[in-house]
DNA sequence: ATTGGCACATATAATAAGCGAGTGCTAAAA
DNA sequence: TTTTAGCACTCGCTTATTATATGTGCCAAT
């Protein structure tokens, strides 16, 4: 289907121009050690692998550059992981330990790195509870007026809303509310204790202690989709500036508009390992010869979330691999 | 020092410099039905304001274009307020008043909607506690190993810590340490229980109870200061890509980094009333042909932020001026 | 004080010419 | 059958040239 020396060919191509983003053109390969033979020999191959679709060119007289497919036949069968980048685990390492007290924080610290390491944009979703529960309701008074409400989660997570009260509602109206909640929806997933909440309302259960149920329905019902929330981070948002796919300014709003509408959330893979998704596959019409590599890290059987890359199909995949599985694999241990 | 006529020779370049960012040329003026002067008139006039400083060219015979002297001329002196704007009034009050209850939140809204309504980029700083104390420590075990704390301030601001328990320190060894600081930080300011958790420490009073207090230490340090970091937002970064004086993906590059780095939020005046600064007053190196307009909103004696919104100095200010200081009163009353 | 007229400056757009890198094809060589 | 040298051709990129349009500064006349 395609020779031992086309893949040698086309391996070359993928890896010189990821380097230089320039056409490469059959001149150009014969200098390869690897590859002694006349450009006309070459540009044979070359013809051929472009007639099987591997490698495309600007027009007609041009070097050729990879396509998409091109791309995909690489990473499945021809990339070499680069054993360079294992200089940078022990930063990783140090990186990662030493954020280990404070998990959200550990994550963005990872991709921030992740980012700076591979000069691409890194993101994370996640870690999403799917059993989250309740660990406490509890309220703090503030004053005569306000108090805040803390809901703690099993995991550890936190949200607080502020209540206002109302002159003819005490303090202690509020405490016995929250003590009553607090019994009720303590152990529940998020889940029952948002349906719970809400069917506690209509049979008007609460309703004797409070007349202002609705703003207070209101503050819990939102507290809790936080939680629901996807965490969304990400880094280095400037760094795609620098590829040279980007200096149309057009592409760069269309880039930041998807980072900002969290679009790329949708179409990163959650648990099946390392993906490569090339522009075509996710379906993200502004980002054409952009690909998304993104990797799961498991922390249990009730949490995952996924760390990711954005970058233009030309990237060095040999580099960005083994850094996103290793950052995943260390993501990991911090909640063993 | 500056005739009448100069004066509306100079508020109608500006008006019109801004809608079309085109140099101004003297026979486009004379179709004003206030300016029915010859060219050659206007000529006289524009070069004299472009001897005082008001007015520059971009090339020897080209149009005028105002100069950043001529801009803060305009804003002191010649801008009209735009009664059009308060259209947007009923709009304003309702986002703000249908977030009262979630007040980061209502900040987060309103400067989404101050950049939809300006079409420029909005940010937000504060509000900053100058007086911030404790409420409460309080702490919910998750587990054997874990526990969070929880530290609530007088004002409903909320931060957490999980920690992670070695095996020989057990869960009511922590509840102690916590009740201790409770009591010993309750009512303090956030410098003040800065000061006093490092004292005890350092004096090995809290000492006798845990083994482990570098990590302690090391979280309530971290707490505290996330609440001293200002709270920053900002809305409508995109915004600025459609302006003219960023087609240049190098000023992008710049303004996001700033973004990023939150260097604007060193520049904007915090308790001055409504500020129009430029880039050579902000010294912000990569915005020489920007303005910031800040203003603050005062919630108490205590606390205040600011909003603001960052544009190029080709802005409608008779627009953009009055729709902060609505904004900025709203927000204020949230807190009343 | 204002105006018409005119020479001059310069950005912008369109056109043409030349250069260079690279291809496809063919016929000859290995 | 595979590889190679040679050559005509394509196309993008750069540079130079020209024409066009807009607007200025200045001066003499009103």
């Amino acid at each position: 289907m395609i020779s031992s020396r086309q893949k040698l060919i086309l391996k070359a191509i993928i890896e010189e121009y990821v380097k230089t983003a320039e056409p490469i053109g059959s001149k150009a390969l014969t200098s390869l050690p690897y590859l002694h033979f006349s450009s006309a020999t070459l540009r044979h191959d070359m013809a051929e692998l472009e007639q099987k679709g591997f490698l495309t060119k600007t027009h007609t007289s041009s070097g050729r550059i990879p396509s998409e497919k091109g791309y995909k036949y690489y990473v499945d069968n021809l990339v070499t992981r680069d054993s360079e980048v294992q200089s940078s685990f022990p930063i990783i390492d140090h990186i990662i330990t030493s954020n280990s007290l404070k998990r959200d924080h550990a994550i963005e610290e990872a991709i921030k790195l992740l980012s700076e390491l591979t000069s691409y944009t890194a993101f994370a979703v996640g870690p999403k509870g799917v059993e989250l529960s309740i660990k406490k309701i509890d309220f703090v008074p503030l004053n005569d007026n306000e108090a805040t409400v803390l809901i703690v989660t099993n995991q550890g997570h936190v949200e607080h809303q502020t209540i206002y009260l109302p002159n003819h509602i005490s303090i202690n109206n509020v405490r016995e509310v929250v003590k009553t909640l607090d019994d009720l929806l303590r152990g529940k997933t998020l889940d029952e204790a948002m349906i719970m909440l809400k069917e506690s309302f209509k049979n008007n259960e609460l309703k004797k202690f409070i007349d202002f149920q609705e703003q207070f329905l209101q503050s819990f019902v939102e507290a809790f989709s936080k939680f629901a929330e996807e965490n969304y981070y990400f880094s280095g948002m400037v760094k795609m500036f620098d590829q040279p796919e980007f200096k149309d300014s057009k592409y760069i709003k269309r880039f930041i508009e998807m980072l900002d509408r969290r679009d790329i959330v949708k179409f990163i893979g959650r648990d099946e390992g390392l993906q490569v998704r090339f522009g075509s596959d996710l379906k993200l019409i502004p980002m054409e010869n952009c690909s998304v590599i993104s990797i799961p890290y498991h922390i249990s059987d009730q949490e995952h979330g996924t760390i990711a890359i954005i970058g233009p199909n030309r990237m060095p995949y040999g580099k960005v691999i083994p850094l996103l599985e290793y950052i995943a694999l260390n993501l990991g241990k911090l909640y063993k």
